[in-house]
RNA sequence: GGUCUCGUGGCCGAGUGGCUAGGCAGAGCUCUGCAAAAGCUCCUACAGCGGUUCGAAUCCGCUCGAGACCUCCA
């Protein structure tokens, strides 16, 4: 039997506000999209836990045996900052700025993205569409919208009608508005303006002469509209109405509002079944967000550069970090936080290590209730995750794994008293999900041979001292160690392992 | 100003009507040549006030506090 179906889904769908049961439309198909980076600039932590965080979701529905396709765009047009035609367009100030190309902008940042992606063990996505690359399918969408009668044109720019649109549709279903306040709450046109409505939004730009990102279109030279690509990319590969959307918070209005009325305005259909919504990371209990100037880059983490940071820490603890809060809460960036973190997911890591050395022995007398507390943990695995991908639950659950784990492998308990099948499954079960499901895994992988090497011979040195009841000489070594950040653990039976601090 | 969210033990964070979250820190015990690790035990909270209920951290109301969106942002 499918996982999903002994364990099924649920999602909290911030279109109903509910946490409702996730039936894809074409099991055990998913069609999946979230919303990239815009590649002007480097990506912070905050942007981070999103991608993070629907990585998760990806993994586990794939986990239990769904087959995802799992979109995530790469934003690599330029955008003016605001739908009225003023504000800058950030790919083109920064090539200006850095005196490049914007492709070559855009180049350099996808670059850096990826590179940040493979560090912190984000899987790559099936497709990973760009929006330059998409400009004929844009451009249809709007020839579409326009015959539909939602979008009109004028000076070369192409504007989504939401008047139009909300005499046959809703608008603003999803960030929970109704047009009346939204006139209110915007300021009014001013003469120059293009817009019929302030609430309008661009779904074609017509830009001057100097800007140098520009494609033909039917209206003129221009740059798509910004909440454009996304309805049109997800269209092209998910179709016009897919299973999940996800992004951050922030993009919920009014990027994914737009998305939906153009897809509607479209295609006349909802274009996404369950929305998806993950909330931002906080410093000091304000979001982190390049323009607070309070955002923390991947590198400053590593080196701990960042003035906030005591210390350095690994992209490991930082992932675990983030997976130990629920998606749709804030999470609170502190140094305090990143310590806990560290020392948590080693040893969640240290069990995992322990486990693989494992092997089922003959079974002697089976223990039912042994037996049927690991059966409950790994039910409990499950159940979790599939509670709205809880990952802080999960993460709970398999900390009481890891002090079952270290029983066996101290001998407190004895493994013989389960059954190998239980075993097994208990066993496939922890390293599943630390490992593919939350996507944890060892840092420093490349110098661990070495390392492990250099180690190892000097604890056969100190194996050899303590024979001899030379207890100065093997206490020095261990100490020297220690002041290395290299601990060493004596076992009861004469091994000797060691953990790197 | 409008809309909305949140306020959990020393810290971080799950939990949305009754049953122990978990991690980190702290205390103790076991194991151990010592130390570390590990296991076990303890520290048992829900902003304040009122209400509903047999029973509320969980539902309702008010108060206080914090934050988000309404402009680009994951």
């Amino acid at each position: 039997m499918d996982l999903f179906k002994k364990y099924p889904v649920s999602i909290s769908n911030t279109l109903s506000g509910k946490k409702e049961k996730f039936e894809p439309l074409n099991p055990p198909f998913v069609g999946m999209y979230s919303c990239g980076p815009t590649v002007y600039s480097e990506v912070h932590l905050g942007n981070l836990r999103t991608f993070t965080a629907f990585d998760v979701v990806f993994r586990y529905l794939t986990h239990i045996g769904y087959k995802v396709r799992y979109v995530r765009n790469i934003t690599d047009a330029g955008h003016l900052t605001n739908d009225a035609g003023e504000g800058v367009d950030r790919i083109e100030e920064r090539a200006r700025l850095e005196q490049l190309e914007p492709m070559e902008i855009v180049q350099k940042y996808t670059i850096g993205f990826h590179e940040v992606c493979r560090i912190f063990n984000i899987l790559p996505p099936t497709i990973e569409p760009t929006a330059t690359g998409h400009i004929v399918e844009q451009i249809e969408m709007v020839k579409k919208i326009i015959e539909n009668g939602y979008a009109y044109e004028v000076n070369g720019s192409v504007y989504f009608d939401v008047n139009k649109f909300s005499e046959k549709h809703k608008y603003g279903e999803l960030s929970g508005r109704n047009i009346e306040e939204l006139m209110d709450g915007s300021r009014a046109l001013n003469r120059q303006d293009e817009k019929r409505n302030p609430i309008d939004f661009a779904i074609w730009k017509g830009v001057p002469p100097n800007h140098i990102q520009r494609w033909p279109s039917p209206w003129g030279e221009g740059i798509p509209g910004w909440h454009l690509e996304c309805s049109a990319m997800g269209t092209k590969y998910l179709g016009k109405q897919f299973d999940i959307h996800g992004g951050g918070m922030d993009l919920k209005f009014p990027h994914h509002e737009c998305e939906i009325a153009q897809s509607v305005g479209a295609y006349g259909i909802a274009p996404v079944r369950y929305w998806m919504h993950s909330n931002m990371l906080t410093v000091n209990g304000e979001k982190m967000s390049k323009s607070k100037g309070n955002s923390f880059l991947p590198h400053e983490l590593f080196t701990g550069s960042h003035p906030l940071l005591t210390k350095a820490y690994a992209p490991m603890a930082v992932r675990f970090f983030m997976l130990q809060s629920h998606y749709s809460s804030t999470l609170d960036f502190s140094n305090d936080a990143l310590n806990a973190a560290e020392k948590g997911y080693r040893k969640l890591m240290n069990a995992l290590d322990a486990l693989k050395e494992l092997n089922h022995p003959k079974t002697t007398a089976i223990n039912e209730s042994l037996k049927n507390d690991l059966d409950r943990l790994v039910d409990e695995c499950y159940l979790s995750m599939s509670d709205d991908f809880n990952t802080a639950k999960t993460l709970a659950v398999l900390f009481e794994m890891s002090a079952r784990i270290n029983d066996f492998k101290s001998g407190n308990q004895d493994l013989g008293a389960i059954d190998s099948n239980t075993f097994t499954h208990f066993k496939n079960t922890y390293i599943n999900f630390i490992q593919e499901v939350l996507g944890l895994r060892e840092d420093n992988a490349q110098d661990e041979q070495l390392l492990n090497g250099l180690i190892q011979m000097l604890i056969d040195i100190r194996k050899k001292a303590r024979t001899d009841k030379n207890f100065a000489l093997s206490d020095e070594i261990r100490d020297d160690l220690k002041a290395m950040g290299v601990q060493l653990k004596d076992g009861k039976d004469g091994t000797i392992d060691y953990e790197i601090e």
